[in-house]
DNA sequence: TCCTATGTTGTATG
DNA sequence: ACATACAACATAGG
């Protein structure tokens, strides 16, 4: 379910946290969604420690909490994988079946839940993050995203379908399956078209649509989340016989990259 | 029963 | 070493 603007969603829901201690930490599925990662560490460190603040990169979240005396700081980070999401719960909740860590606390219990398991929880202790997150990639509503960037990372990638590339974490974090889609249909690029066949003119426009994309998903989702308009694509993409909001045509759908991708063939059509 | 799912990662191959 | 393709992971819902 998330990408960039779901995962800032999420992260918001546990706000209500910030500022306060933690009492108690509950760690439910220890084995996959810790993936070899220290969970008795990350339950110690966490226990009676007070959550200050919290950021989204991409998909990834950081989470940081100030141990009760010392200058340490505990550093969790939380993937939503598939099916993950974050809640508010009251504070004597008890978790079910799929709610794999609970942060305990006086007013309320912050809650992470997913059911498929493709999610995973990070950990890190010390002054400085860690190394998991130091190195996540770039923003790419930030300076550091560059048309020049964009375009020697697709000459890079020239074989594989745009389609791919654009789901490649390390150059364009928060990009998932639904936002590949609306971006190449904004920007009229079929989406096997090979990355490196793409002239000035697309790269262009492919680089305008990343920021655009990424730019209206964070205020209409992100903030509230609000249902996108009719004029996008992710509205019409699942219906069946679903049409495109531009040109009225038929959408088509194909699994591209490996994931199932939804084109608009009257304005995305394959070169050769 | 079979197919699908807004994601990543390990492995095989070129 | 680098790029590409795809199965595997685990569960729920249509």
């Amino acid at each position: 379910m998330p990408e960039l603007a779901e995962v800032e969603w999420f992260r918001k829901q546990w706000d209500p946290g910030l500022g306060q201690r933690i009492e108690d930490v509950l760690l439910h599925d220890k084995k996959r969604i810790f993936r070899g990662g220290d969970a008795a560490a990350l339950q110690k460190a966490l226990t009676g420690a007070t959550l200050e603040r919290s950021e989204a990169r991409g998909k990834q979240m950081l989470f940081v909490a100030k141990s009760p005396r010392g200058k340490t700081r505990a550093w969790l980070g939380l993937h939503l994988g598939m099916t993950g999401n974050l809640r508010v719960e009251k504070p004597d909740f008890a978790p079910a079946k799929h709610d794999h860590l609970v942060l305990r606390q006086k007013k309320q219990a912050l809650v992470f839940k997913d059911a498929r398991l493709f999610g995973r929880v990070l950990f890190g202790e010390g002054k400085e993050p860690p190394e998991w997150w130091a190195k996540q990639a770039p923003d790419l509503l930030g300076t550091a995203f560059t048309k020049t960037a964009l375009a020697d990372f697709l000459k890079r990638r020239k074989k594989a379908p745009i389609k791919a590339v654009l789901l490649m974490q390390e150059r364009f974090p928060g990009i998932g399956n639904w936002m590949a889609d609306e971006i190449l249909w904004r920007a009229g690029i079929h989406p096997a078209q090979p990355a490196g066949t793409l002239d000035a003119k697309e790269i262009g426009a492919l680089f305008r649509d990343i920021r655009g994309v990424c730019r209206d998903a964070l205020r209409i989702i992100g903030k509230n989340w609000g249902d996108p308009p009719d004029s996008w694509l992710f509205n019409h993409r699942w219906q069946k016989g679903g049409t495109c909001p531009r040109t009225g045509a038929k959408l088509k759908h194909a699994t591209i990259g490996g994931r199932t991708t939804c084109w608009s063939p009257a304005r995305q059509k394959l070169r050769s």
